[in-house]
DNA sequence: TGCTGTGAAGTGCTTCACAGCG
DNA sequence: CGCTGTGAAGCACTTCACAGCA
């Protein structure tokens, strides 16, 4: 179930909130917090509490005037809303040491993002056994991605081959991309290219800690 | 050297932009471009031209009017404004899976951010050799973060022990975090703190991909 | 009464447009 | 003449403030 939101356009900001609101909203059920208002809710986020409540706005109702949110349905609602309340299946192309950490990473399982097909382009990998999966040729990638329902692609190459591993993504008609070499890429614009890049957030500190002395 | 800004706020869209410049122009120095405009540049980075030229003049005037800006001079540049042109030393919180990949990123080295102790509160992790460094106490985290000058800390625990981490780096008098794990973590005010968060990636993309039928 | 949902105000980043210099 | 550097305008997100409902 797909919830539509209410109004056209929605900041790509609050999708990554959202995506806090339920890492934090899940810690508070673990904790047996049944309802939360917005103002702890945003404490425990590090934002306004004006802000989750417009945030939820977008999506819908689902607070009660005087008490709050419920907990638990909250985090369904942000889940629906957000589409990540079913399987996602993702291909994830380069076997090497990141490749493999991806693999291991039981997250994704749990939240229902799995890999089920991964690639290779070096022979020498193609066929081996890795975490109970078979490593294909980049060349099967079409065949498997419309096989198995894939729809997300993940890049854990070296850098230099992470365009020829975007170009094979979009080829196999992905539309969804998560970059995880510091590489840009250029793809066609429809396409969605996220990059989880170490390097901006360990810039970014130590210019704030050079910045802090001062 | 550490060049001082020319204004007092820099948005943190700025710094995330010029790592992001670094990366691209890095590519072009080894393509062997010698000079390059705030256009191309811009294009190939994903941004407005302006943009690229407010974003240097934070920090100085690096261009040739009528011409652009050198290539190899404009990154030692941006290096220099970032505070990224010296080694800087991190300590690593989490001998597991992820941290274990961490380690085994050679990218670190070649960026000069290089992991010089690793610790874990796991008795039987304790002076295990991983790549080469001996795994240390927890325990002995202050004393070992002010023995080797380190600066940054890295959260690689499960996420459930991600808060104890925070404070262990922080009591070492750490003012710089990243974590990788999903749990959000309290630290105090002054204390720089970023997160390394895939699932914010995924569920936008999922939403995204959800909203790109409609 | 207390907290949500939301128009209005505020703030800050982005883009424009062009003066100024090489 | 071409491209940088930059004030001014535009736009988008955030915060405020309060009406409205449980």
């Amino acid at each position: 179930m797909i919830r539509q939101p209410k109004s056209k356009h929605i900041p790509r900001a609050t999708i990554q909130r959202l995506a806090t609101y339920i890492q934090v909203l899940e810690s508070f059920a673990r904790d047996g917090v049944e309802v939360i208002s917005s103002n702890p809710l945003a404490e425990a986020c590090g934002v306004n509490g004006s802000q989750v409540r417009k945030d939820l706005a977008y999506f819908g109702e689902f607070g009660i005037r005087g008490v709050g949110y419920q907990v638990t349905s909250l985090i369904a609602a942000i889940k629906s809303s957000l589409g990540v309340d079913r399987e996602w299946r993702m291909a994830l192309i380069g076997v090497g040491n990141l490749g493999k950490a991806l693999l291991n990473h039981a997250e994704f399982r749990t939240r229902n993002f799995n890999i089920v097909g991964i690639f290779d382009c070096d022979p020498f990998k193609i066929g081996e056994i890795v975490h109970g999966r078979e490593v294909h040729c980049t060349q099967d990638l079409k065949a498997i991605v419309e096989e198995r329902g894939i729809e997300i692609g993940i890049i854990a190459t070296p850098p230099e081959r992470a365009q020829r591993a975007a170009q094979h993504l979009v080829d196999a008609g992905l539309t969804s991309i998560l970059n995880f070499t510091a590489a840009r890429v250029k793809v066609p614009e429809q396409v969605q290219l996220d990059y989880v890049d170490f390097f901006h957030h360990l810039y970014s500190l130590a210019f704030r800690h050079e910045q802090a002395r001062t």
